[in-house]
RNA sequence: GCUGGCAUAGCUCAGUAGGUAGAGCGAUGAACUCGUAAUUCAUAGGUCGCCGGUUCAAUUCCGGCUGCCAGCUCCA
């Protein structure tokens, strides 16, 4: 008989082969590598019995699908392991996620990490058994009867939510699972694994359901694989922003203060300003004009905007002003639309770029707080456009202009899009949203960017582009915004009057490019190690005399360069060169400026850069010219 | 908010089977005046997160609270 291969081509095979026959006859290397199959489509187990006529294909280590397969395979194999040790567990699911598998089981006592231990250890010997995996198909009654009997009983009723009349079981030595499959067909193929944490979870995702305790998991083909993969994460703990920003002295939060808010140090500040002022020179460029607002505002004016209706869960409650109720903010568009309303707005007005570092307080449930990333106060980098019909999407793709810019001073050179399109519930009239979402697409084409639809993603007020940035490591993270807004501008009766001196009502664009500063310093923390590039360090040149000899000296340079607009700070302790080297590195400064004898008689300064290089006796001017090219063009480089 | 874990000196952490605690780093003082990642010696520093209970006695055991961590849920 016949199949059919991927490339076209067409293998003569004997009698009952399966896919890994047919991996065999085509070379040996194939056949080692499989792992499953796809016939006609459909994902099946690598000892499945083709037909002929069967369009065949094998499915490897390293392919993406292997590695879900293997890591199926894995929550099974652990599954297995839960069941020996703790036979009163019951099973419920067992996916693969990103970079693992988790598995959730019903059991009385939570997992502790020795646990975790003999769990590793018995799936361990399970591999060692080298246990064959079978597929076994069963009618759904027989199926929940089965798993009833074995007081399994999540499984039954996954079952019988099942539409089709029969359902697959996996069986591998005194172990069953229901599954869709496909799996490994050998507990022995299951060898680079290891688990990671252990966590609550509600059956069902559903947080009035029980509470079930998950194990999470990652397991791959290779040793140097999971080495890798282990490697990384203990990569992402070392650029933890909340351990750096405490090592680094740049930010703090207490428990005298409150959760989730956040106290920036003096170093942090010096980041902060560097952004801040960056922030402020970008947007006068761009034609922005920066507005200044209050903290709170009257009930009144939340009602009118809608938020008491729709975003009173994220709302402080009210404070009692003289007999009034204020409110905190947690947006500050209100504020915007009423300097919008201080006159009568023109067409020739249009458009308006108004930007504000405004402070927010949101509220949000205390177990998502973390570090910088999620907090209760933070001050937006928000901006709203108020423009024409005709503007909008010259004004989008002003925005991406302007966003990719900032991105790309900051480090980040990969960004991607988000464009969200219109929800099943919304408001405004169908040919607005269709217009709004067309600039947003054309003015995202036209920028360059690589982007996704999320249709029906938008906000039930408008359509909007998300844009996530890619970090050092390699992880992405979601920053910018920029969303239409067709409930504002109506809630609070925006007008202009156009050419023909009717009234209109203009378009409204909220927008953040980098989101809050407080979740921005922490991915930025974590994008550099807590290295930050010359122009945003908070302490950019640090200067260490060798001996007291050279402290008049020291104390000109020092003098020099605060003039000329450079964070420096002088160690002048007694202490030996490298002990003083040692911890402007460990603050991983930039420049440390390292004053001897030699260059006080020659009148010149010797520099070490962070990454160890030295730039000798150089002339102060030949440095300064150096310092001021990398400040000025904010270059990832610590030398021009 | 929920489940589980954790909270000891400025930091990182040890310890007390219930009898009020210790190291390293850091800080301070002194000596050394020193050339590219840790000089030496000395000193100070803790109501053992907060409140309550059990006990002759609680930092230790129990309960509540606050905060942190992992995850779930949430993120119009």
């Amino acid at each position: 008989m016949k199949i059919n291969l991927p490339d076209g081509s067409k293998l003569d095979v004997d009698n009952n082969p399966t896919v890994y026959s047919v991996a065999e006859g085509i070379s040996k290397g194939l056949a080692r590598d499989s792992v499953a199959g796809e016939v006609n489509g459909k994902p099946v187990d690598i000892y499945y019995e083709l037909n002929d006529g069967d369009n065949v294909k094998i499915i490897t280590s390293k392919d993406k699908k292997g590695l879900e397969i293997l890591r199926h395979s894995t929550a099974h194999l652990m599954a297995h392991a839960v069941k020996r040790l703790f036979p009163e567990a019951k099973v419920t699911i067992g996916p693969v996620v990103e970079d693992g598998f988790y598995y959730d089981f019903d059991i009385e006592k939570p997992f502790t990490p020795e646990d975790l231990e003999l769990i590793e250890k018995e799936m361990k010997k399970l591999s060692d058994a080298k246990i064959d995996i079978r597929r076994k198909e069963m009618e759904k009654d027989k199926a929940v009867k089965l798993f009833n009997e074995m007081g399994e009983t999540y499984k039954s009723e996954i079952i019988s939510e099942i539409e089709e009349e029969n359902v697959s079981l996996y069986e591998q030595g005194d172990f069953i699972d229901l599954c869709r499959g496909p799996h490994l067909d050998n507990t022995s193929k299951i060898k680079h694994f290891k688990l990671l944490s252990v966590a609550g979870a509600y059956w069902r995702g559903d947080e009035r359901n029980k509470m079930l305790q998950r194990i999470y998991g990652t397991a791959w083909f290779k040793k140097s694989e999971l080495d890798e993969y282990l490697q990384r994460l203990e990569e992402a703990k070392k650029r933890d922003h909340r351990k750096l920003g405490k090592e680094l002295e740049l930010f703090s939060s207490f428990d005298e203060v409150g959760s989730g808010l956040i106290c920036w140090l003096p170093k942090g500040s010096k980041v902060r300003l560097a952004i801040e002022n960056f922030w402020r020179e970008e947007h006068i460029k761009n034609d922005y004009e920066i507005l200044y607002t209050p903290h709170i505002g009257k009930a009144n004016l939340w009602q009118t905007s809608g938020h008491l209706d729709f975003y009173s869960e994220n709302m402080y409650s009210p404070m009692d002003i003289e007999g009034q109720e204020y409110y905190i903010k947690p947006m500050n568009c209100p504020f915007h639309i009423m300097i919008y309303k201080t006159k009568t707005r023109s067409y020739r007005d249009l458009p308006l770029r108004w930007a504000e570092l405004g402070t927010v307080y949101r509220y949000e449930r205390s177990g998502v707080l973390h570090g910088l990333l999620r907090v209760r106060g933070f001050t937006q980098d928000d901006a709203h456009i108020i423009c024409t019909d005709k503007q909008i999407e010259s004004e989008i793709s002003e925005v991406l202009d302007f966003s990719l810019n900032i991105w790309k001073d900051f480090g980040f050179s990969s960004v991607k899009g988000y464009i969200a399109t219109k929800p099943e519930k919304s408001v405004g009239d169908e040919a607005m949203w269709q217009k709004a979402t067309d600039s947003l697409t054309k003015a995202i084409v036209k920028s360059g960017i690589d982007y996704e639809l999320d249709e029906g993603g938008g906000a039930f007020y408008g359509p909007k582009i998300d844009l996530k940035v890619k970090d050092a490591i390699g992880r992405e993270w979601q920053m910018t915004t920029i969303q239409f807004d067709f409930n504002l501008p109506e809630r609070f009766d925006m007008n202009y009057i156009d050419s023909d001196g009717k009234e209109k009502r203009p378009f409204m664009v909220h927008r953040a490019l980098l989101g809050s500063l407080e979740r921005f310093f922490g991915v930025l923390v974590e994008h550099y190690a807590g290295a930050f590039p010359f122009w945003i360090a908070p302490t950019q040149i640090k200067v260490l005399n060798i001996s007291d000899d050279q402290l008049d000296y020291c104390k000109q340079l020092v003098k020099k360069l605060k003039g000329k607009g450079f964070r420096v700070e002088p160690d002048y302790r007694n202490e030996k060169i490298g002990y003083k080297i040692r911890e402007a590195q460990l603050e991983k400064i930039p420049h440390m400026l390292i004053i001897g004898k030699e260059e006080v008689e020659n009148n010149t300064v010797s520099v070490r850069l962070r990454d160890g290089k030295n730039k000798n006796n150089l002339d102060f001017n030949e440095y300064f010219d150096v310092i001021k090219y990398i400040d000025e063009n904010k270059s990832v480089n610590l030398w021009r």
